[in-house]
DNA sequence: ATCGTTCGCCAC
DNA sequence: AAACGTGGCGAACGAT
């Protein structure tokens, strides 16, 4: 069964018991307390809640110590749906689909919600789960449950229905999971980071300036540039002083200077490294992320075009390999830390259907299986060959590899080609499951920007389609750990951190493998294409892999 | 002073 | 090796 609600802005809502088909099978009614009839109807029967917005609701719900098992998401269905039929980025919520089903004038979607407060502010419960306008009431219901049921109409009209299907539902899983990752925060020790700070940075700055270590480096890359005023962060000014001892730079990209032999290059690149750390995972990132030994961030899934996840706040996808050290369970409970390896290949190999690159693709090892048919046994040549393919490289010595490639699996070949074709004349390519990328509002109107455009649909029929498996593994290992105590902590493209207690690990790795072939299956059903996964339990994030 | 853009690095 | 896909973010830059 389902259950259509809606908030009415003041901690309760409209509730309508809806049929399989989505039409309604009862009579509404209005909860004071949402959150209680939530959990109430949750225990007893377990429906697919039928909601305006996941990101609005279930956060103040998790607050109130409600989870839920199910739910369809209608602004990320619409999104989904608009995006199909070509018209990628109108307003998706509630109000908006509303309006465009009777012919109204449509308003634009509300601006989202700042990123989460630091610290444990609790607020009134859905005192931000307002979802259109505070004059929404009981015609809010009827109008969900008529944007569902067209909703559910025109999933059945699309070329693939199951594979839409899917995709609906997993990213409304998605977006559950997103809410309770961000509710439970990633464990963060706050002393282990402070202590790594000062290891790398030095002593802090009493007075707010850059730490002695910058302070250091800032000295001694004047000295080596004859300028003893120097800002090492200024690109300009490095570029100024580069080009006084007869050096000129087409930039300061830590690639360019690497390029360069001059003394200052090792001071400037060991002084980039550290400014980015102090600037963005320093002692300022710190105070403010960091609270209670959570680093709480909110997820935003389908944030990005293909379909990954995007973040708001913290840098949540962006967090330092080294600053990863601060990342440690809790005492008694451990990381299983969950990493696909070599995804994108595999994908393409899934997709296309080439029959060789789904052979190289069914080993542990694709750019080693590659190497062995096409590259005389050069993996490196083979994984950069196959890299460029998916991203579009034209450039480098990685046009012969790009020929062999081509010659050796001609169907995966075509299917990139294909989808880079389509882009530079201004077309949309879709995922696996039927994701569509945006089109431009006009074609490409020279050559630089269609290539940039096929570059781009090239890498959507990839990037999109992988987006879609790891929201599945997701959303299946949210199941299958549900009766376990075990939290999902973060999901990172392809990777996924599940903290447990210690004796659960097991368990927990079970369940991740088990999600990654369901997967698979789902997705891609027969395919000697495997996906398979770096698995290790870690009491330190740091000391995954 | 303020705001939008650019640079350059981090992640995948 | 070379500079090719998706983003977030903070500081510098530069126009108003």
């Amino acid at each position: 069964m389902m259950v259509g609600i809606v908030p009415d802005g003041v901690g309760g809502g409209w509730c309508a018991p809806l049929s399989d088909t989505g039409r309604p099978a009862g009579a509404s009614w209005h909860a004071a307390d949402l959150a209680g009839a939530v959990a109430e109807v949750e225990r007893r029967d377990r429906p697919r809640w039928v909601w305006p917005s996941t990101a609005a609701i279930y956060p103040p719900l998790l607050r109130a110590g409600v989870r839920v098992e199910r739910c369809h998401d209608i602004e990320l269905t619409e999104a989904l749906l608009l995006g199909y039929v070509g018209r990628w980025g109108e307003p998706r919520g509630l109000a908006a689909a509303a309006a465009r089903l009777v012919g109204r004038p449509v308003p634009p979607d509300l601006p989202a919600r700042q990123a989460a407060p630091p610290g444990d502010a609790q607020g009134a419960l859905f005192e931000t789960a307002l979802v259109e306008d505070s004059a929404a009431d009981s015609a809010s219901l009827q109008e969900l449950i008529e944007v569902y049921a067209d909703q559910r109409a025109r999933l059945a009209e699309v070329a693939e229905p199951g594979r839409f299907r899917l995709l609906v539902a997993t990213e409304s899983a998605s977006a559950l999971a997103a809410g309770e990752m961000g509710h439970h925060g990633l464990p963060w020790r706050v002393d282990v980071h402070t202590e790594l700070l000062r290891d790398l940075l030095g002593e802090p700055s009493p007075v707010g300036g850059p730490p002695r270590r910058l302070a250091e480096l800032t000295a001694a890359i004047g000295a080596a540039l004859g300028d003893e005023r120097l800002h090492p962060e200024s690109p300009a000014e490095v570029v100024r002083a580069f080009t006084r001892v007869g050096i000129s730079l087409p930039s300061t990209r830590a690639w360019v200077l690497r390029g360069i032999d001059h003394p200052a290059v090792p001071l400037l690149l060991e002084f980039k490294e550290l400014y980015r750390i102090w600037t963005a995972h320093g002692w300022a990132w710190r105070d403010q992320w960091i609270h209670n030994g959570r680093f709480r961030a909110e997820y935003v899934p389908a944030g990005v075009v293909s379909g990954r996840w995007a973040s708001r706040g913290g840098g949540a996808l962006q967090i330092p390999r080294v600053i990863r050290r601060a990342v440690v369970a809790d005492p008694g409970w451990v990381f299983v830390v969950a990493d696909a390896g070599q995804l994108e290949p595999r994908i393409l190999a899934a997709v296309s259907g080439d029959e060789r690159l789904a052979a190289a693709g069914a080993s542990g090892d694709l750019y080693a299986a590659l190497a062995t048919d096409a590259f005389d046994g050069d993996r490196a040549k083979a994984k950069v060959a196959m890299l460029g393919a998916m991203y579009g490289q034209t450039g480098g010595n990685a046009i012969p590899a790009l020929a062999a490639l081509r010659q050796f699996y001609p169907v995966a070949w075509e299917l990139v080609e294909q989808a880079a074709r389509t882009g530079e004349e201004g077309g949309a390519v879709r995922s696996w499951l039927g994701r569509t990328s945006p089109v431009p509002r006009e074609p490409p109107q020279d050559g630089a920007s269609a290539r940039a455009r096929g570059r781009f649909t090239r890498n959507f029929v990839v990037q999109a389609t992988a987006a879609e498996w790891a929201n599945t593994l997701l959303a299946t290992l949210r199941g299958l750990i549900r009766d376990y105590e075990a939290e999902l902590v973060f999901f990172q493209h392809d990777e996924v951190l599940v903290h447990c207690p210690a004796g659960g690990a097991d368990d927990v790795v079970t369940a991740v493998h088990e999600a990654g072939e369901r997967a698979r299956a789902l997705l891609f059903g027969e395919t000697p294409v495997r996906f398979p996964l770096g698995v290790s339990t870690v009491e330190c994030y740091a000391d995954a892999k």
